[in-house]
RNA sequence: GGCCCGUUGGAGAAGUGGCUUAACUCACCAGCCUUUCACGCUGGCAUUCAGGGGUUCGAAUCCCCUACGGGUCACCA
């Protein structure tokens, strides 16, 4: 109606564990739309589940959003003025409108056990039909509610399911889908415990926050139907739905917590040294495409040209290949000090470097990083990808051993080494030198004399660029491993 | 099983009745570049849109059925 009106979204996490690359990439829908609307991104935290509640997971979602670059508006830690942002701290907000669902008769106190549940259910299930409250106890009279009362039964809350009524969800992605309430058993919106469910407290939240698009994984869709009868009961206005598709894992599989095929956690692929702008990036393209033909898009360019009639309905599958060609492509872009600085503490923590680092030191990990940030595809490939630069022995593959049994690797190997200890100073330039000198005097050039000085230097028959890899190396280290090789062709010999 | 959603190449996907002899990106393959590797560049990779019926002069695009995949049916969110 009002064409005005705001446009206020949330995340709604529970707080249950690490930021999942699912939530990750809800919010950031839902991020990109408020920004691309002027609206308000909120994150609100669903902790009405107390036994599955995380100590500090709320924080950790939050950092993992905020590392990810996205600001949010409203949270936990920022009012406002529609909080507070927690659900266990809006219990009084949601009292008011049970009782009044209660007094109107919408809803009904509901004293069976679980046990007693959990055996209907199966009855149902053995005739074959669906599992689904009977509704028994909607007409329990005062002296039968007492009665239970006095065996010591605590009561749920119902909600009374209108007969034969259908339910519309106007998505804006999946377009009209429509419910039958007859499909729907009475179902529960405050637990023994006194704490509304999910259903019942998304609701209220919902509308008393003035959430004017809900966006949210599609495994919420069928929750769809029983929201709107809470908010048509309530007499409230319905917010505008989008459901997005789940992504999938390589085995078209949603993506359990326990499955292990699959990174799944914002947390892990920063500590693996992925690049936040990246992982946004990627995400995006699961389930939204852009309207040309580029795929690299800053966050600027995202809120820009993010719209929800891009959002596909089919569900994406991750491929962690893609994350990893994407997050190259970002290192590859990235100045040199931050990739330096992302692969530090790798290399620290693989024992390759000391813990402090003096000025010169430092300047050579830079050197040695800069080497390989353009194959990087996260930082912590740093300490497999340089490992050669630190070992006291080196082994040789298959290819190397080939390599140095050839004919002329005597010849190549000891003329370089007299070269190269003559110079002075030893940096890549001299080093080259070296090299000419090497294939002036032995008659080798090309592969036949670069490979052997090569692997015999770095035990390997690729690798960055020799001159530079050798400098790098230092003189010693490179005359310990030319004499290594030469042992090493006398004994295949 | 009921209800709901989906199905374009190995993957992400564009495509909403003729411009499609189906974009683009990743992966893969070939070639070039490079003393090696990586990067980069060039080219190749769906005669066909899950299958079958229809509607139409014309369908990946509309309708129906079947198959397959998924979601949901909790005092979990």
């Amino acid at each position: 109606m009002s064409g005005h009106k705001e446009i206020r979204v949330r995340y709604a996490p529970s707080p249950t564990g690490h930021l999942h690359i699912g939530g990750a990439r809800s919010a950031l829908f839902n991020y990109l739309f408020a920004r691309k609307n002027q609206g308000k991104f909120i994150i609100r935290i669903e902790d009405t589940d107390q036994k599955r509640n995380v100590e500090q997971a709320a924080e950790k979602q939050l950092a993992g959003l905020k590392w990810l670059g996205m600001e949010w508006d409203e949270s936990i830690d920022k009012d406002g003025g529609y909080g507070p942002y927690r659900s266990m701290d809006r219990l009084d907000l949601y009292r008011q409108y049970i009782d009044q669902l209660l007094e109107e008769g919408k809803a009904y106190y509901c004293y069976c056990t679980e046990e007693e549940l959990e055996a209907e259910r199966e009855e149902q299930r053995k005739r074959g039909e669906m599992p689904r409250y009977t509704g028994k106890c909607r007409t329990l009279d005062d002296e039968e509610k007492k009665a239970f009362e006095l065996q010591g039964r605590t009561p749920t809350i119902r909600f009374r399911v209108p007969d034969n009524r259908q339910y519309v969800v106007r998505d804006l992605i999946r377009g009209t889908v429509t419910f039958d309430s007859d499909g729907i058993g009475d179902f529960v919106i405050v637990k023994k415990d006194g704490i509304p469910t999910y259903n019942f407290a998304v609701t209220v939240d919902d509308h008393l926050m003035k959430i004017s698009h809900v966006i949210r994984g599609e495994e919420h869709l069928s929750n769809t139907p029983r929201q709107l009868m809470i908010y048509e009961a309530l007499g409230w206005e319905t917010p505008e739905f989008a459901h997005v598709s789940l992504i999938l894992n390589q085995d078209r599989q949603k993506m359990s917590k326990r499955d292990e095929s699959i990174i799944q956690f914002v947390e892990q692929y920063r500590d693996l040294g992925y690049l936040p702008e990246a992982i946004m990036n990627f995400l995006v393209l699961l389930g939204w495409s852009p309207e040309g033909e580029e795929e690299i898009f800053s966050k600027e360019e995202l809120i820009q040209l993010f719209s929800m009639e891009r959002v596909s309905k089919s569900p994406a599958v991750f491929d962690p290949d893609k994350l990893k060609w994407m997050n190259n492509h970002y290192i590859k872009k990235a100045s040199p000090e931050r990739i330096v600085d992302l692969c530090i503490p790798h290399l620290q923590n693989a024992g390759l470097i000391e813990q402090d680092l003096d000025e010169q030191r430092k300047a050579w990990v830079s050197r040695l990083v800069s080497l390989y940030q353009e194959q990087l595809e996260y930082a912590a490939q740093i300490t497999e990808l340089a490992a050669l630069f630190f070992k006291e022995e080196l082994d040789y593959d298959e290819e190397a051993k080939g390599v140095l049994a050839e004919e002329h690797i005597p010849v190549v190997l000891n003329t370089f080494r007299q070269k190269l200890e003559e110079c002075d100073p030893y940096d890549p330039e001299t080093i080259k030198q070296a090299l000419k000198a090497t294939q002036k005097e032995s008659g080798y050039k090309g592969k036949q004399l670069f490979m052997p000085v090569r692997v015999a230097a770095t035990g390997q028959t690729h690798g960055p660029d020799l001159n530079e890899s050798l400098f790098m190396l230092g003189k010693e280290k490179v005359l310990q491993r030319l004499e290594k090789a030469l042992k090493e062709y006398d004994s295949v010999r």
